[in-house]
DNA sequence: ATAATAATTGTCAATTAAACAATTATTTTT
DNA sequence: AAAAATAATTGTTTAATTGACAATTATTAT
């Protein structure tokens, strides 16, 4: 095969930065390293990517069998490049961010990676520089949340606002009137309230509701302002 | 050497678009490739990301090569990656964009590339995806001058409220007010009045102004709300 | 002197935000 | 069965911001 020549290869991998919601706090999936270097260590979930495929179908072929989830959300977000990153040779890693459903993972939880949801706030040492790809990662959700309706990926389909503002909330670690709160949201338009309600959370109950993106364009500078000063986008 | 073996290893390459405002439009630097394949045709500027340097590094070493700049703003988009982007072989391309002062530019221009300055409405067809990185570039500068200053990477560093004006207007496609523009944009408190005003461009004469980015934070809201609804930020 | 021009400042009604208060629907306790 | 407790939802009020447009200002050209 001709090629590009006198010019060096690389190994090219994917890791993913797995996101969760558990009602309370947002969680980060990690897995223990079965291999060396860093055998034992906490890592990302991650693997080369392969001759016929591109990042995105590496990221989601990985994210698929570490989560048994299809089609979740998924987004690249940088690529780490540092020569000495990797201790054995170098690799490029291209970063994905994968927002999920925790719910819906735990019915499907494929044990054999060791994986494991941690809390932000008691997240262990990582390998190599995963750490900081984590921080990005957090960065970017921040940054992607506070313009577009991508929180909801976290989400059931139905949801209560107390549950939305409570996420919004971990998030930007902040808080907000749940009056005004509640009022912004309804005011995208973005929200079609249920029959039902639900009834766990509190006494009289809070109504469901479900995510209709269709129009979230006509009133787009209104999720904008969800949140006034988002904390960590500086 | 070690190193983890049956795995598959390619090239990887950087490409930058590079973005100069010449005081009427926003415009973008290309050149004319010189070899196969593809040649004649027009192309971002790239290159190979060399063993012992990073992407960020083969990024700026290739902009100062093209441009005799240094230090300018550089900032990585995105990874592109399908298997067949490049007909020769499997090439990673990990795409920046820069902004730059094109009056700087103009001076210490290198001509050994062709390069040339184009409008975006008159952009010629590119090679491979080069004009699928152009306009993922176009969106990014949207999104990220909605929040950030970093349109002013593009001016002097001594420019008028009124030449802001119209880069903004150009970036996003619309128009403003000139007298809420100019207020708005006083009130986040970035912009330092100096003595001197410019004449060429009025009679009556606009006031320079440096850029002041200490106190952007403090009221980084009003960054914000200078684009009300920002067109291609959907 | 006057007209022309574009920058800058002024005005005001309409909208939105933020703080906080009141009401509502339900369950638990008395 | 009534009362208390709880959390969701809706109301109210004031302040701040926006957007549209008008007036003023500083200068050069006629």
């Amino acid at each position: 095969m001709p090629g590009y020549n006198y010019q060096n290869h690389s190994l090219v991998a994917v890791d993913c930065i797995v996101f969760g919601f558990d009602g309370q706090n947002l969680k980060i999936l990690l897995i223990k390293r079965k291999l060396a270097p860093g055998q034992g260590m906490w890592s990302l979930m991650g693997g080369f990517v392969q001759n016929e495929e591109s990042a995105d179908e590496a990221a989601n072929r990985i994210l698929t069998g570490l989560t048994g989830l299809e089609g979740v959300y998924l987004e690249q977000l940088h690529t780490f490049s540092k020569p000495d990153r990797d201790p054995i040779e170098r690799i490029f890693s291209i970063a994905y961010f994968a927002l999920i459903d925790i719910h819906q993972y735990e019915k499907q939880i494929n044990d054999q990676y060791s994986a494991e949801w941690f809390l932000l706030s008691e997240m262990p040492a990582l390998i190599f520089d995963h750490t900081e790809m984590v921080s990005m990662a957090r960065k970017k959700l921040r940054y992607k949340a506070a313009m577009h309706p991508i929180l909801f990926e976290l989400l059931p389909s139905k949801f209560t606002v107390p549950l939305l503002q409570s996420l919004f909330e971990d998030v930007f670690e902040t808080t907000f009137d749940k009056g005004n709160f509640s009022r912004k949201i309804a005011s995208t338009g973005m929200l079609l309230r249920q029959k039902e309600k639900d009834k766990l959370g509190s006494k009289k109950g809070a109504y469901y509701y479900q995510l209709d993106k269709k129009h979230y364009k006509k009133n787009f500078h209104k999720i904008q302002r969800l949140v006034p000063n988002p904390n960590g986008l500086i």
